[in-house]
DNA sequence: TATTATTTTGCAATATTTTGCAAATTATTC
DNA sequence: GAATAATTTGCAAAATATTGCAAAATAATA
């Protein structure tokens, strides 16, 4: 058999079934598994397939994609998602909300740490997928037309069976006397429960978003354990917060 | 025997079977390789085939395996995606699974249809969200990296509480005696819950994966109502599946 | 037809590519 | 962290290509 015949149909094959291990390409084709290997490198090189450890995806099947330059303020959330990894420890059960700031701590979080996410956000979901070894799980509902995450009464209670060592939490608005406010009524409910739920609760914002009001509460400041900002911990913005006994970083 | 001659032989030779072996052909015609390779040589040259290391291909042959720059089989899925919408009416509950087909339905799905979706697919879901006004309900669970939907004991739990009008599944391989097959053990369980699960259940497949059989099996046929494919429902490949008992359309 | 020029063919020596194997390395799993 | 699986790397054997060349076949011409 000819080598382009047999990736032709090794493409074939993937296309239809989505994915293909080594091992049984091999034996279907009747040669080494060194050489399936090497048609799959090829093909991945081509462009045509996604190479996984044992096999081989199609790509059609992954079709979602993250568009870092159309992120507002993407300096700023780079900086907040390496203080959010930092908080991360091997072993962890870790709640994560929506977000793009969420959504750039997912893309740069190191593969080799094992911490289990829970979310309610499907780009967070995704990403997280993409790039950790970590397990996700995803607690399903009602979908939001605009978040993009579960919401509704499902939610809440799945969220009640939980104890997650740690919540990072995005939000529309944080005052040092009126806490964290939110702006989608349904939003602010899995909120609410998302902070109740976990041991230790860290919002981030960028500076601008400090100080700022939205019209609906979810939570005081006397909830919350951390604040992520872009800014050095010793801004003076962030005084009143850490004055209300917040750890700021 | 003349140079011209032997080399339209080949050529037709080429196009009939899509591809040539040296050694077969300089066999055939009783001259030596050299003379085999430099003919095949002449016709590459002349733009009338693939030459290849060892042998040749025909064009078509190229063609057909490198039109999958967008999804694979594309026209086919499209066509498929049009008879599965034509199964919907308002006010359904629709289980819908992962894959580009189910992807595709839920592109060209009409606005104006207001049915609940149920799906575990993270795509399915994000597709559904931006292009209906229908509801969108995910079930959740843990996430597998391949499949990219919710799969575990939880997704089967929450199937067992509902009871869809519909349920939509696409599939690796679908086959007239051993039924529906597929290649994951995790998927492979969550489908078994949602057919359980639905009243009615539609499966399709791109012809290509008619009579093809993967190492697990999902449900036979007698389990199945409607088969979608991309073929017209005269077409004989089908007669087996209508044999079974099922509408195919 | 005989002669010469041109093309085609087969052969041999020499590259190059493909393939399978095994040891070393890297990931993954339990 | 040991055990297992997959990948990488280097290498050698086999298969295929390339090149140059001479013999054979074909074409051209007197």
């Amino acid at each position: 058999m000819l080598k382009e015949e047999r990736q032709s149909l090794i493409l074939r094959e993937i296309n239809i079934h989505n994915k293909v291990l080594l091992s049984d390409l091999g034996h279907r084709f009747d040669v080494s598994e060194d050489t399936i290997r090497r048609d799959l490198q090829d093909l991945a090189d081509a462009d045509k397939i996604i190479k996984v450890r044992g096999g081989a995806l199609s790509k059609s099947y992954q079709m979602y994609s993250y568009r870092e330059n159309d992120i507002y303020a993407y300096q700023e959330k780079t900086i907040i998602a390496g203080k959010a990894i930092s908080l991360l420890r091997d072993g962890m059960l870790v709640l994560i909300s929506g977000g793009s700031t969420n959504l750039e701590i997912a893309r740069i979080l190191p593969p080799e740490l094992r911490v289990t996410f829970l979310t309610v956000s499907l780009s967070t979901a995704m990403q997280l997928l993409d790039h950790s070894n970590s397990e996700v799980i995803f607690i399903g509902g009602t979908l939001s037309k605009t978040a993009r995450i579960s919401i509704g009464g499902e939610v809440i209670q799945a969220l009640q069976g939980v104890r997650p060592d740690l919540c990072i939490m995005g939000t529309n608005g944080i005052d040092a006397s009126e806490g964290v406010t939110d702006s989608d009524w349904e939003v602010v409910t899995v909120k609410k429960a998302m902070i109740q739920a976990s041991k230790k609760v860290v919002v981030h914002a960028i500076g601008e978003k400090l100080n700022s009001v939205q019209k609906i509460r979810v939570c005081s400041l006397a909830e919350l354990d951390v604040l992520l900002t872009e800014l050095p911990p010793s801004h003076s913005l962030l005084a009143p917060y850490r004055k209300a006994g917040l750890t700021v970083l």
